[in-house]
Formats: structure tokens, C-alpha cells, sequence
RNA sequence: GGAGGGAUGGCCGAGUGGACGAAGGCGCCUGUCUUGAAAACAGGUUAGGUGCAAGCCUACGAGGGUUCGAAUCCCUCUCCCUCCGCCA
């Protein structure tokens, strides 16, 4: 959500980060029409309201009974008013703020300019991509063979895109997992187990909703969404709170799996377990003061790539641009690594500053010290990383001719003296 | 799933139709006193909207209703607690 005023005062800022982003702009005469409209009805409503509550004080100290009567006949008509006017401002409210609601934030002017994500910039690559004097095979190769990925019977199951892990497979995920988590919590985040499920209010905080409803799974008994991202948990954790200046920043890291229901047609890109609707991620989020937002994201940004980098993984970071931008941040690194037998750069992670976007919805604030104004924090969200992609890659990387798989040293402690998967 | 009880400011808690944005206490902040602190005393201490401003409006779990007027009465919902049932 963007601040109406900001709206109000500076429309043409609006307008051209709309353009950046490839995105229509006549949605911001709509809600400038909106917001006066509102205005105009909520001066008209509140002036009644201050006359009925004046004579309706007047009244209580009458005597005369009737003067009495005249009065009270007299606010019987303004209450009248009243409801009709709060009626409007009713409908008014609700379009205006379903309207903002579908509005992205702006890029940070650091964000480079592009139409689409092939003007992303590759930023620097680190690594090299291994050389085999064999023919590298993919994961839906190797996996199957070793039996450590069951594409059948997650199919069988449930369908198209779940598959099961199986043994080793299964336990390197975890040891993934793990790793991930120790990782965070010694680079300064705290670790959190948070629901799955969650309501509507808190998708909407985090900006998954209204845009996103269609790749979201909902229980429709009790009303509760599947979490796409911890991201969602973790925004939600401090919804409508008033945070104290002294207990930020404050960062989280979250073991969760995502649930997203995106249709896409069976291929390349979804191939094996690089997309399924189920798949596990480990989550970074900060909530920081606005002007600590810039460090946070740097910071995230390197211990993201630390992730990676301990794994030994060959790897590149992308900034995002202008066109491939997320709906809420401002500004957007993804890391991909390389995938030895699919041939091809995976994203594992997209660290973003999403400025007071997601905490201006989610109405997450803190009392700067010294002020008596509360103010909307900033908050940033990394992915540390996402599970799938990271084991292709150690699975395909890491490959030997015979089909055989070495575990990277950093697992191992989680892999119960398991050096190779064969 | 059934029965009952509850939800008021940072916390505890009073308030059953009229000067209540809300008594009192605790906590916190400021001042006086003090070498300093404590104590005592005095004052202050919710958030949002709107307006150039003075101000005005809104909010007592949420939403609707009754009324000239609602924290207070009525309806619906949500959450919490206790007991029963069921259950990893």
C-alpha cells in the first residue's frame, strides 16, 4: 500500500513508476477522484456529527419539555442525513481502499530501467561451472535411479507436479534445511516456527492478496489460506503493532513449506522438481527503521549469498529491473545458481527491500525515539533459500560418472556419516 | 461438536443510556525537593482521520441495529477461558 498523500501530493511520481513498471496509469486519476470525493463527504458528515453531538448534550439538560421536543425532532432529521452520508463514505472508503490495494510500490531509483526480465543485469558471477568428462545428467535422471526422488507416486497421490522424496534424498533436504537455518541464526536472525495457514487479513498484509488469489490454496471451510511464502507468516508476526525503537532491527528466519497453486503448462520450465505446487523454503525478514532499510538489504543480500556460497555452488546474482520487479519491493536481487544437468541458471533466492509497503498494509509501526509520531517500519525478505532448486543443483553438481552423488562438506554434520548418495 | 463465562488505555480494573477518551491503582515521563538516588508532592502519559489553523470527527474485540444521545440496550460474528465429547 502506498501513502495517499504521497498519491495525493505527487501523482506524476506515481504515474511514472507505473510506466516502469510496464503497468497503466489511469488508475491513479481513479483514486485521486476517490480520495477528494472522500473528503468532501467525510467534512459534510463530521460537521453534522459535531452539531448532533452538541445539541444531543444540550438536550440531556433540558427542562422544558418542549423546546425538548423540537430539538429531538430537529436531530432526528440530521441523524437522517447522517446515516446516508456514512453510507457513502462507506462505499467510498471501501473502493478507494481496494483500489490502492492493487497498486505496486515504487522502484527505488537504484532499480535499473527494463520491460521485461531480459533486462535483468547480471550483477557478478562467482564460481565456476563445472566441467565433467562425461555426460552430466539431469535430477530426473539421477534421482529416480538412485531412488531418492519418486516422481510416480507423488503423482499417484496427489498429481501432476508432487513427487516424493525418498532415504537420502529425503534426509538431504533436511540436512539442507538445517544447514540453512544454523546458517541464519549465527548471522544474527531469530529462528521462528510459524502456521502454515493463515487468515485472509494476513495474506492481504503481506501483498499476496487481492493480486495473487489465484495461486493461492484456501480451505474454504474455516476460511484459511496455505502459505505461499513465510514471508506471509512472518509479516503477520508483528501485524498492528507498535514496535519499540530500541528492539530494532528485528530479524527472523523461518523454515516453512509454500503451497502455490500457479497453472503453468507441463515443460521445461517445470520440469522435475524445479516447480512443483509444494516445496520447501527457508525464509529471511527484517523489520528495520526506515533509514536503516539501504544496510538491511545489503546485509541480507550477503548472507544470502553466503548460503550458496558455502555450498560450493557456482552462482550469479541479478539485479531485477523495472519490469520484473515484484509487486511490493522497490528493489530486487536474485541469486541463481548453475544446474550441471539441466543445463541452465536456477533462481534459489530474491532478496527485497520492500520499504513501508508491506508495513503500511499489515499497519506495522515504531515510536522513533525522541518523537511522538509513530512511524511505518521498513521490511525486507530474502529467500535463504528455496529448497528444490538448491538440491538439483547439488545433485547435479555434485554428480560423478556412475551416477553417484558426493554430499558438500557443509551437510555432512545432518547426514549421519553419509559422504556419497550411491 | 455441546454447555457456560468473558473481551474496556502499556498492565490491573471501575463503569447498565446524557459533560465518559473513559474513575482508581500500577508502570512510565517531566518538574519540585536532594550532593545523587529513593521517598513525598505536582503535572503529564492511546491511536487514527480531517483541516492553513483553532478545532472537529472516529475508536471501549469486530460488524450491524435501537435512540436526539450507546462502553452501557438488541442482533450477528471473532477471539480467549472453564467443563463435557472427540482426538494426533
Amino acid at each position: 500500500m502506498l501513502d495517499i498523500r504521497l498519491i495525493r501530493e505527487n501523482p506524476d511520481l506515481v504515474r511514472d513508476a507505473l510506466k516502469k513498471r510496464q503497468a497503466d496509469t489511469e488508475i491513479v486519476d481513479k483514486i485521486l477522484t476517490l480520495d477528494e470525493n472522500r473528503r468532501e463527504i467525510l467534512g459534510e458528515v463530521e460537521k453534522l456529527k459535531a452539531e448532533r453531538n452538541a445539541v444531543s448534550k444540550e438536550i440531556g439538560r433540558m427542562k422544558d419539555a418542549e423546546s425538548r421536543q423540537e430539538k429531538i425532532a430537529a436531530m432526528r432529521t440530521v441523524g437522517d442525513q447522517i446515516k446516508s452520508l456514512d453510507d457513502d463514505l462507506r462505499d467510498v472508503d471501501a473502493e478507494l481502499t481496494s483500489t490502492m490495494a492493487t497498486l505496486p510500490n515504487i522502484p527505488s531509483d537504484a532499480t535499473p530501467y527494463g520491460v521485461d526480465e531480459s533486462e535483468n543485469v547480471v550483477i557478478k558471477t562467482v564460481g565456476k561451472i563445472p566441467e565433467f568428462d562425461f555426460n552430466p545428467q539431469a535430477h530426473w535422471d539421477l534421482g529416480p535411479a538412485l531412488d531418492i526422488i519418486d516422481f510416480e507416486r507423488g503423482v499417484k497421490m496427489t498429481g501432476s507436479r508432487f513427487y516424493v522424496l525418498s532415504g537420502a534424498g529425503a534426509r538431504l533436504q533436511r540436512a539442507l534445511i538445517a544447514y540453512m537455518l544454523d546458517l541464519h541464526i549465527k548471522q544474527g536472525y531469530t529462528e521462528k516456527y510459524t502456521p502454515f495457514m493463515v487468515k485472509k487479513e494476513t495474506v492481504y498484509g503481506a501483498g499476496q492478496l487481492p493480486k495473487f488469489a489465484d495461486n493461492l490454496y484456501k480451505d474454504h471451510e474455516e476460511d484459511l489460506y496455505m502459505v505461499p511464502t513465510a514471508e506471509v507468516p512472518l509479516t503477520g508476526y508483528h501485524a498492528g503493532e507498535i514496535l519499540e525503537d530500541a528492539d530494532l532491527p528485528k530479524a527472523y528466519t523461518a523454515y516453512t513449506p509454500c503451497f502455490r497453486r500457479e497453472k503453468m503448462s507441463a515443460g521445461r520450465d517445470v520440469r522435475g522438481i524445479k516447480r512443483g505446487h509444494q516445496f520447501d523454503k527457508v525464509e529471511m525478514y527484517m523489520f528495520v527503521k526506515p533509514e536503516d532499510s539501504d544496510a538491511a538489504f545489503e546485509k541480507m543480500m550477503a548472507d544470502a549469498e553466503e548460503t550458496v556460497a558455502l555450498l560450493g555452488l557456482p552462482y550469479r546474482i541479478l539485479q531485477l529491473c523495472t519490469g520484473d520487479l515484484g509487486f511490493g519491493a522497490t528493489m530486487t536481487y536474485d541469486i541463481e545458481v548453475w544446474a550441471a544437468g539441466c543445463n541452465e541458471w536456477l533462481e534459489v533466492s530474491s532478496v527485497s527491500n520492500v520499504t513501508d509497503f508491506q508495513a503500511r498494509r499489515a499497519n506495522i509501526r515504531y515510536k522513533p525515539e525522541g518523537s511522538k509520531k509513530n512511524k511505518f517500519v521498513h521490511t525486507l525478505n530474502g529467500s535463504g533459500m528455496g529448497l528444490p532448486r538448491v538440491l538439483i543443483a547439488v545433485m547435479e553438481n555434485y554428480q560423478q560418472e556412475d551416477g553417484s552423488i558426493i554430499i558438500p562438506e557443509v551437510l555432512r554434520p545432518w547426514m549421519g556419516g553419509v559422504k556419497v548418495i550411491k
